[in-house]
DNA sequence: CTACTGACTGAAT
DNA sequence: CATTCAGCCAGTA
């Protein structure tokens, strides 16, 4: 596969993204040299392929802001709640726990 | 080619 | 403390 840059690096940290675990639009944007740039990764996740578990990445507050692109309303926190991650009104309870930033991980 | 929008964020008011 | 503004890059009209 092309490496694409930027994208192809979301989709690859997004993959690498803990059973369980949730990470922040800003946190891989700066995790790619692309910190202010956190649209884009709403952006890729957009054109994402199927395989990238896009329903653990939300904004930095862990609210669910992407669950209306998903195909049903409540998809993306069934997904999460799946996990183990407690959702409750599109926000991720014990939010700061499970946030998971690739910079500070890796 | 220019303008507008968008799964965001941080600083300013 | 809540709301508003500007910046970021790419894709579509």
């Amino acid at each position: 596969m092309a490496d694409q840059g930027f994208f192809n690096k979301v989709y690859e940290v997004v993959r690498l993204i803990p059973f369980g675990r949730v990470t922040t639009y800003g946190a891989i944007a700066k995790y790619l040299g692309a910190a202010g740039s956190a649209r884009m990764v709403g952006w890729a996740m957009n054109v994402s392929p199927d395989d990238v578990p896009a329903h653990r990445v939300v904004n930095r507050i862990g609210l669910l802001t992407g669950k209306h692109h998903f195909k049903g309303t409540n998809l993306m926190q069934q997904l999460l709640e799946n996990e183990g991650i407690e959702v409750y009104d599109n926000q991720i309870q014990h939010f700061e726990a499970l946030l998971w930033d690739p910079q500070k991980e890796l």
